[in-house]
DNA sequence: GTAGGGTTAG
């Protein structure tokens, strides 16, 4: 247009450097406001705000700050340019002071501070200024919907992701594709597949999002033919999968133990659909290779990978060697987990729980050692639990829920009718240097079984119990809560750092596997 | 025809 000698209007201005915002293009967008400059447009709201943005955009603060500084006339927009820039930037705390100055705020305002926090990792933060939004009287749309949505499906509050679909249909907040993603990952993360399914089919139109959380969602939840069967459909449509999308397909692989399907996904992920394969990918034909028992095929694929394994990848193998008993292959590779990762306490877990099977105490013992010379912690374990709108967390024997006292009792009680069918507290997993009877308390107190206890002192007979676990389960509680979902006849639903639990009728979905 | 906010893995 330049070289064409056509003279820029304010609005080319506008569409120019949203462009460069967009594209994250700094050089361009600093030559376009040299341009703005020269050409006399400003004072101009739009183009200022435009500017601001495009620097926001660029993260560099410095730069729009001072514009919006040095602006004669701002709004609504100049502020929320500024608050998003710095969420993005994971100054929530920051943008939040600014969000909190602001002379006025609308719509978009108060969604770029709701995703602020979900950005960061504040959930229960972006739902409390979900909550204040709505005492603003000001009215949320689609893309607020998204963002809260985005919050209940990481906090796994199933209750108010319920809540957040009748306050759409009452604000006629309409289900497009965005905010029926969101939904569908929301009830995966919830472990409820059937909800899911129910968004899916409901959705007008789905794109490759759509279809990629449907099968994820089925994956993780264990239903891999399923996922299977909708991979397959996503094809008939001619919707393109990406390299998410087979990281779904590899999981319900996994899940399904169908070993060699996934072999040949893999395969024609990389021929027929050209895309390659990264560590994540790997990742998932390991945990495939490993349920299967197939060892010594997962290490040499570890070994001939084109790409540097991580501690994810070596983890997934350890467990691997420990379900199946492999302790040779074990101890090495828990040998090259912590050359990566020293401080890893789940390598140590999993380690000495592979000696006290083969009852290898003075390998045991050893490893305590080190692990009390080293002074490694483990991070703490914490469960959340939503009951009635709130969210309650649980970190391994705190005292300072309300009911805390009702809930240690009613353990006791929980304990007690486990002994009464065959329960007894395995304790291989606990590793501080203590007599017997204290680590059966260290082991009664982790958190999923707080949350338990209070979660069957609370809600409705035969209703489903969800929890929201931060670490992986240990042996001893995943017995427990077999034993409890028989004896209560409740189901219980435990998302973990990496995978779900469905327990019923004293089974789990993953097959004791994890 | 023009300025700010949204979805999938780890």
């Amino acid at each position: 247009m330049v070289k064409a000698g056509a003279t820029p209007t304010p609005v080319t201005y506008v569409s120019v450097l949203s462009a460069c915002g967009k594209g994250g293009d700094l050089l361009l967008g600093v030559q376009v406001h040299k341009r703005v400059l020269e050409s006399g447009v400003l004072p101009d709201l739009k183009v200022e705000n435009a500017l601001v943005d495009m620097y926001a955009e660029c993260a560099e603060m410095d730069s729009a700050r001072r514009l919006f500084d040095g602006m004669q006339v701002r709004n609504v927009v100049s502020w929320t340019s500024l608050v998003s820039g710095l969420a993005r930037l994971g100054q929530v705390d920051h943008a939040r002071e600014l969000f909190d100055s602001m002379p006025e705020r609308d719509t978009v305002s108060w969604t770029a501070m709701i995703d602020g926090y979900v950005q960061a990792a504040r959930f229960r933060e972006a739902l409390e200024m979900f909550r204040e939004m709505q005492y603003s009287n000001v009215r949320a749309d689609e893309f607020t919907m998204v963002s809260v949505i985005t919050a209940c499906a990481q906090l796994g509050a199933l209750e108010m992701g319920e809540w957040v679909r009748v306050y759409m249909s009452r604000q006629g907040i309409k289900l497009d594709v965005f905010v029926g993603n969101a939904l569908i990952d929301m009830y995966s993360k919830c472990g409820s597949v059937e909800r899911a399914l129910g968004v899916f089919k409901e959705m007008h139109s789905r794109d490759k999002f759509t279809w990629t959380a449907i099968i994820l969602g089925l994956a993780v939840n264990g239903h891999g033919e399923e996922a299977i069967d909708m991979f397959h459909r996503m094809i008939r449509v001619w919707e393109a999968p990406d390299e998410v999308t087979f990281i779904g397909v590899l999981t319900a692989c996994t899940h399904a133990g169908l070993v060699d399907k996934g072999r040949e996904f893999f395969r024609s992920m990389i021929h027929s659909y050209k895309i390659a394969p990264n560590v994540v990918h790997y990742g998932c034909m390991i945990d495939l290779l490993g349920r299967a028992g197939k060892i010594t095929e997962a290490l040499e694929t570890i070994d001939q990978m084109p790409v540097t394994p991580n501690s994810t990848i070596l983890g997934t193998l350890l467990a691997a060697c420990r379900v199946h008993g492999n302790l040779d292959i074990g101890e090495l590779v828990a040998k090259r987990l912590l050359e990566l990762d020293p401080e890893n306490s789940t390598v140590y877990i999993l380690l000495s729980n592979m000696y006290a099977k083969s009852n290898r105490w003075e390998d045991v013992r050893r490893l305590r050692q080190s692990i009390m010379e080293k002074g490694i912690k483990k991070e703490p374990g914490c469960s959340l639990i939503e009951m009635n709108g709130m969210i309650h967390e649980f970190v391994a024997g705190d005292c300072s829920h309300p009911m805390s006292n009702k809930i240690y009792s009613k353990l006791e009680n929980i304990i007690t009718d486990l002994e009464n069918v065959g329960y007894s507290p395995d304790i291989t997993e606990v590793f501080v240097e203590v007599a017997e009877k204290e680590k059966q308390k260290i082991i009664y107190w982790h958190s999923e079984k707080l949350a338990i206890s209070f979660a069957l002192l609370s809600s409705e007979p035969n209703t489903v119990i969800r929890i929201v676990k931060n670490l992986r389960m240990c042996l001893d509680c995943h017995n427990a809560i077999k034993l409890i979902s028989r004896l209560y006849g409740r189901e219980v639903v435990v998302r973990d750092r990496t995978r779900f639990h469905h327990f019923r009728h004293g089974f789990c979905s993953c097959k004791d596997y994890w």
